[in-house]
DNA sequence: CATGAATGAGAATTCATTCAT
DNA sequence: TATGAATGAATTCTCATTCAT
């Protein structure tokens, strides 16, 4: 048994070296950069390798895609133990962004790139996403429940939320943001929150 | 002097013949899709002859991306007959989001791929994109001072509003609405903006 | 018009080379040998050029296949102008032998090989072996009617007809006549054919 | 020494199960999937234990190619009980036959595929079929000698009586055939051998 | 004996690009 | 201007084979 449980270890070992190197790749290259000869070179393996350990091209993006998933679950889970629902949705929206922020190759793969949406489809696995979508929801509605947002439709305000989180995280991350140098951008980011924040705030009466 | 305009013309038109060509493809078959071979066999010519008119096939991604950004800022252009700057603010909106929508390619080459992204940098040429982000941050400045808006950082919120805008349109064009059926995306996007454009308005005294 | 004629004539001459250094691959390593970049590198060229004049690998084979039995049906078809029908079946023996050992990667790819035989059902493209079979159907039939043969089954005459020669041009082919020298084996073939005409002719009366 | 017995049992039960499974395979997908991991994948067996039994692939072939021939041979001496010269060629060319269509695979291994004609010129290993050809030659020999058949070169006639029974075989097994439907093909082949065997025998007096 | 892991070579195919004509 | 032809490098993927353990 030990054994076994050995073996699993150095396959997931290297299973995750192939995941980590093909990562590296999206950042640095982009995507239609990471091909399994590039992450194979990378490596200093053969290409054939790769095979050992996924299916195929498509196995390993699901894969990483997969995982993107479940490191944001986790990190928004937690949140949920914060009582007020304001405070709860602030610090989602502060979860997420930076989650994208310090994770852009994961977040592009999650949120924007072209592959993965047709994997999606083809696999029908979109649920991953789909947990977190339903959190935000859930703490949008006690938002309004409870007065901190307008009497509104639950699902346009949720979307609005996301989208505006997601609008910041893609231009930066798509390298949009040019208007301003990198140092600017940061403090313009921090300020667009603020001025969001503030204006959809209402106070609880 | 009269043939070499002439001539400028003829090549003109068979830039543009390329142009349009390259476009269709991507609308048709999306952006892998877009091959030298592909364009020039769309056009019946042959693929060598592309590059008597375009260095490389960057230098078409890049011709089609300063044409999106062309249309753009006449689309935007003509929201400044506008007085009133609130209006003048949502018709703005308006106008990006339907123009992402109608020209999702287009948009996705603007906004989201990332070839022009590098390229861009390469030829520091942005200019285009800035036109446009001045004016809507003017419009914004106009709004604040007229009590539309919260007193705040001009640039934070010119950044939210774009970014708001932006990740409405890259989440429908990069196909990660998928929580709602194509129907009912719609109408949530409707929604949200009636959401956010209600929760940011303030009064004018 | 002339141009386009030397165009076309360079663009048979090389698809001519490219099939003939086929078939020399054929024959010298076999089917699976050929390669398409075996036979770029046979050629001096380089593996992507091949696809300027053939679609695919098959699409090769499928050609050389057809021409084969362009050949064969043309050398059977003189022999139609033989009016006695016993020296008519004679002559298209021998020419049908002749044909296999003269050209034995044709005959391999014709009548031996795996890979036309799943391309021919796919293709329904077995015609052009229908047309020397009819043929040859039709002169058994009438050196039974002249008595030349004995009286029976005129299918079955005629397989058996043609399964001896293919049995002597597929053992000599395939190699498997080892048990005699090669220059013993070519004697021992006539022999086999003298036996086997000589057992059933019949006098006509 | 019991001790080497008893592994020497092992080894042969393990090649066994790998010659086995390497049949099983041409038979059920074709020459050209049977490939080393197939084996061992079908097997529960890692491709590299393969290595320990056999020299390299082409050795599983050759063993399989010798194992075709014993089974061929010990069809055949059977057939040497039968006193009547003729009687005995009839059962001899039934048995080749009904050999040939019932176990294809190892009729094209032994007769047609090129891969084991390589081998045998290499490895000197004609010997397997010699001996039937030998056994086959003295019966012909009797048979001229008996009056069954015309008297002449005994070389010629066993080469015709082989080649034809073999062009029947390879015809039916590499499918070309098609002329005929299935069905309609064994009845052909019967109506071929009844022509075949009342053409060539001679009334003995 | 047997395995997991790895290699290296090779397969078909596609593409951007070049260039003599 | 425009083309046909060609290249070279890239792509994904498969396979026989080897070897430390």
């Amino acid at each position: 048994m030990k054994r076994s449980v050995a073996i699993e270890n150095d396959k997931n070992k290297m299973r995750g070296l192939i995941l980590d190197t093909a990562m590296k790749l999206f950042l640095r290259e982009g995507y239609e950069r990471v091909t399994l000869r590039a992450i194979a070179r990378e490596m200093d393996y053969s290409p054939g390798i790769i095979y050992w350990y996924f299916k195929n091209k498509n196995d390993i993006l699901f894969a990483l895609h997969a995982m993107g998933f479940e490191k944001l679950d986790a990190k928004q889970q937690e949140t949920q133990a914060i009582k007020d629902p304001w405070k709860r949705l602030l610090r989602s929206g502060e979860n997420y962004l930076s989650f994208a922020l310090k994770n852009p190759e994961y977040y592009d793969l999650m949120f924007i790139m072209r592959g993965p949406a047709k994997m999606m489809k083809e696999n029908k696995n979109w649920s991953s996403g789909l947990v977190s979508y339903e959190m935000l929801k859930k703490d949008v509605r006690e938002c309004i429940k409870a007065g901190n947002l307008i009497k509104t439709n639950t699902e346009g305000a949720t979307f609005a939320f996301w989208s505006f989180l997601h609008g910041m995280a893609s231009i930066i991350i798509r390298e949009r943001g040019v208007m301003h140098t990198p140092k600017r951008l940061s403090a313009v980011v921090k300020s667009a929150r603020a001025f969001m924040l503030e204006s959809i705030r209402r106070p609880v009466k």
